[in-house]
DNA sequence: GAATTTAGTTGAACCAGTTCAACTAAATTT
DNA sequence: AAATTTAGTTGAACTGGTTCAACTAAATTC
């Protein structure tokens, strides 16, 4: 699964453009092999707040996004949101747990705004990977930077105060900063939206 | 790559018995298809204290632990070590980061324990996923798992408190409690040396 | 087995980040 | 465009966890 570190740049334009797009790139595999794996794909338009994930549901999905912003978070019992994860343009998202171990859902996942996403079903997920290795070998990847950039995350969350967290994913991703809200950035962050405030005015002072 | 998450139980005790076992464990192949994988290792004998990876050189294995315990860490430049994986019997360990993309190592790898450990370089890696679509299905597996253990950290870690995180250490590991250093363990879970001794302290008396 | 190094403990002072509450700004609904 | 809901701000009081320092216990080395 692509994750916030692992970005492609944009691909061609057709109707599964972004995806065949997507997959070449990562596997190397020809046009035509590309569209076999592209066809298994549906198309789905997700309305800003609307889920595709909920707890205690299953997760027959994985999303690529085409259009659009999601976020996946869970929910203590106190009622704090803490984010998992963003996906935009080219990334992946869905609860990885849930979907690869066929288990109910404990992370809701949905649209920051009107988004289009390509969603994959677990069982043509399997019948691709039985197809051709070479999409065996996409999903290898895929998990490999997956688990690279969750490391980094494990990292960053050890060593660093959550002023150069912030400042880090800044730097990282100026992009995903302008386009996701105070409260999800903090809660991704593993701070307060007050405290991420708070930071940002300190910031914002610091460099004028 | 296999995680604390993720153990399977001990396999046949040949020359390659325990990774033969585990390989087949984990992708269903047969004996002499194992076979074939685990003699692309090399066993390797670690002296406690001894690195096997060290910052700012290349990473040329990942390993599969036989017979000890070994942990990696990073050292933040004020000195402080932050430990990222610890790594006992049937588990995997390496920095990934580095060894999957070819880059030198940010990590430390060293062995807690006299350890015996299977290596297997990275050349001999992609060789066997040319060979047979079956170890590229195995490397996508363990990848998998990595990944949504890390993914299951990161939330633990954005969740719980230090005393909530340390509980459900003792909970999910009570053998690995045992027999990590007090100061590894207390900076895997995230805080200092100090306070976990101040946590056990008050979890010892809670018992009683 | 004495000396040294490494690991763990305890307490007191401190601080990065939280909590709570009251407010302002912006977006969404009617 | 007024009313309502959702998002972000600011300050003051507070606290979970850190830091520092001095000590004890256990391993390791000589």
């Amino acid at each position: 699964m692509k994750t916030l570190a692992e970005k492609d740049t944009p691909g061609e334009e057709n109707v599964y453009g972004e995806l065949t797009g997507h997959i070449r790139r990562v596997t190397g595999i020809e046009e035509d092999e590309a569209r076999t794996f592209a066809v298994m794909f549906r198309e789905k338009n997700i309305r800003k707040r609307q889920f595709v994930v909920q707890p205690d549901f299953p997760v027959p999905h994985r999303y690529y996004v085409k259009k659009g912003a999601l976020r996946s978070y869970v929910v203590t019992e106190d009622g704090q949101e803490h984010t998992i994860a963003f996906a935009i343009e080219d990334w992946w998202i869905t609860d990885y747990n849930a979907y690869l171990y066929r288990q109910n859902a404990t992370m809701f996942v949905t649209a920051l705004e009107d988004s289009v996403v390509m969603q994959l079903d677990y069982e043509s997920e399997q019948k691709l990977k039985d197809l051709n290795p070479a999409f065996d070998r996409f999903f290898r990847i895929a998990a490999e930077r997956g688990l690279a950039y969750q490391q980094r995350r494990v990292i960053a969350n050890l060593t660093l105060s959550a002023e150069q967290r912030y400042l880090q994913f800044v730097r990282q991703y100026p992009a995903l900063v302008q386009r996701v809200p105070q409260y999800a950035l903090a809660s991704f962050l593993g701070m307060t939206t007050e405290y991420l405030s708070k930071l940002r005015k300190k910031a914002v002072s610091a460099d004028k």
